[in-house]
DNA sequence: ATGAAAGCGCTAACAG
DNA sequence: CTGTTAGCGCTTTCAT
């Protein structure tokens, strides 16, 4: 293997000196000869000479790479996600790496320590809930940071959300007005921003309809997946509680419940209604079709990466510290009319 | 924000030079005496001496990070696959980081290219097809490398992968058995490895039965697809095929299908059995459950992880190229019996 | 067993 | 405008 090309031979060749070859490739607006940098980028064209990142990060301690970490790379949401941070990274000449936290702290705080390491250019944060040390971490760092989903919490910084309160007001609307009363509320889990404000949201909801939640309600926190939707749905039918309708907090949840829902025979819409919140892709594909708020992750994901790229460009930051994105119900036949 | 130590630091605080810390932190067999080695792993300790893997990596050419490339990673089959890498990887001291190939050549070509100059001690890699181009890139680049189901092509190299064919030849008997004989098989794309040998695993396994599929199959490719499958459900059914069962070469394509039916009020398997490839965790949750072959895609990451890492760590290469892993059928009720 | 010195490939003052 | 000189933080001969 002939090892790479480096800045000395393209000087050598170019008949300069390396510092004027940096300065080409780097658009260094000092002054550089318009001759002299024209035949230096057709050495560079021609010899394909590609500059050393390492080399390049090891002294202005920066990289043109971007970090996101998540907690839960299996959650078609957090894909969706990335799959935005990386349209807009690729096209403003940004890598991107991704880091997932298996929502465990030391993992979390590993990967934060390597993006930091690696000197990445910023970073693109989520997770359920973040430690102190975790905190910690982000502030030493001093590394450019979005959140998605921020919580009000021990860091302040720009954060992108979707209003989730709004999604699941809308979403109690819609099934009050289908005529249901006896709700099971599967929050999400207890302390986690997203489940808290998508609970306040529905919560507020009724009582803005005058309809209160607690006589045939019940609430129940479970972790945001598909497993504790299972398993709180078994306890509640177990408790042999009359509900009309399961309100999830996430699809995934949803789909636990279903899927216990179909194993007891228990027909969707038909002898239970059930709701998520997402609309990943995979929810159209049920049958019946779920009903649930669409959330536009992909362009959450674009716009954290422009604020990131944006905010590490050395762009004055947004007048507001947190951008809102829009939901909307998506209807499809998971819910039953009930007339009253 | 105090800078980070240096090695420099640790050095003076220990009172000895550089090089006998460097020594130290890499456990380097070259004489350092047990006391100083203590001390000096003493004072590393106490001040969390981190050592700058930019600044090592620059030297040594060398990181402790492992690529992973894939061509989607909104599909799950590949964040399982990913699953399985971290677990390994990090059990063995290494970071993961992924790179979404997005099915495009281009930009294959610059994560590959990315990985290796930031110096990945080893990459895993899959995609649809491999171009030229990037098996050039990969050979010239002399980076250990493990191919996610290797397709007897440009490059060679260790491979891990599942039994395909065995997988679709089991989905064939089972089919058969339960009498089916007028299939649609929805093949993936042309030329793609897994596609291939899943269709040449279904044909052969008909032949062996001395049933044919011809005067009432039908074969048709499709991309990868959730989108894929529903197109080509779409056109078979508007030819006016009479199809007691869609075969489907992976999970996505069945959910397409599924669609379909669902929307030209066909039941499924009343009306029109499917089956998938994968088994990635939603297709236990369709109703009807989906019928689909178990592959063990994580244990793939995890495998891939290990050879890779023990390749890199200078372990001899493993007698056989190709690593097989065994699948199963998982019978669910999309399959309905037609009694001869 | 340890230290001094010479870089890895590049950028960043500072001169000219 | 361009070149020279120092390093970034670390590893690695080569001495001692």
């Amino acid at each position: 293997m002939e090892k790479p090309m480096t800045i000395k031979d393209i000087a050598r060749i170019a008949g300069v000196s390396p510092a004027t070859v940096s300065r080409v490739i780097n658009n260094n607006p000092a002054g550089v000869s318009r001759e002299t940098r024209a035949h230096i980028q057709q050495i560079v064209q021609t010899y394909g000479y590609q500059p050393n990142n390492v080399a390049r990060s090891m002294i202005t301690k920066r990289s043109n790479t971007i970090g996101v970490v998540v907690p839960d790379i299996v959650n078609q949401f957090y894909t969706l996600l990335l799959k935005g941070v990386e349209d807009m990274a690729a096209s403003r000449g940004y890598s991107v790496v991704l880091c997932n936290s298996n929502n465990n702290e030391d993992k979390e705080l590993r990967n934060l320590s390597y993006l930091r390491d690696n000197y990445v250019a910023g970073i693109i944060y989520n997770n359920y809930r973040m430690s102190e040390r975790t905190a910690n971490l982000i502030r030493s760092s001093r590394v450019p940071l979005i959140f998605v989903d921020n919580w009000g919490d021990p860091i302040d910084g720009i954060c992108v959300r979707i209003n989730h309160q709004h999604g699941m007001a809308a979403m109690a609307n819609y099934l009050l007005d289908m005529g249901h009363r006896a709700f099971a509320y599967l929050a999400g889990p207890e302390g986690v921003f997203s489940a808290d404000m998508r609970r306040r949201g529905f919560l507020d909801a009724l009582e803005e309809r005058g309809i209160s939640f607690a006589p045939r309600g019940v609430l129940q926190h479970c972790a945001y997946s598909e497993d504790a939707g299972y398993e709180a749905a078994k306890q509640l039918l177990d408790e042999k509680r009359s509900i009309t309708c399961f309100v999830c907090a996430n699809d995934l949840i949803a789909y636990g419940v279903i899927r216990l829902l179909n194993e007891r025979g228990l027909r969707v819409p038909d002898d239970c209604s059930v709701t998520g919140f997402d609309d990943i892709p995979f929810s159209r594909l049920l049958n019946p079709g779920l009903t649930t708020i669409y959330n536009p992750v992909q362009q959450l994901g674009r716009s954290a990466a422009q604020l990131l790229i944006d905010h590490i460009e050395g762009a004055p930051p947004p007048p507001q510290r947190e951008l809102l994105f829009d939901t909307h119900l998506v209807r499809r036949a998971s819910v039953k009319f009930l007339p009253s």
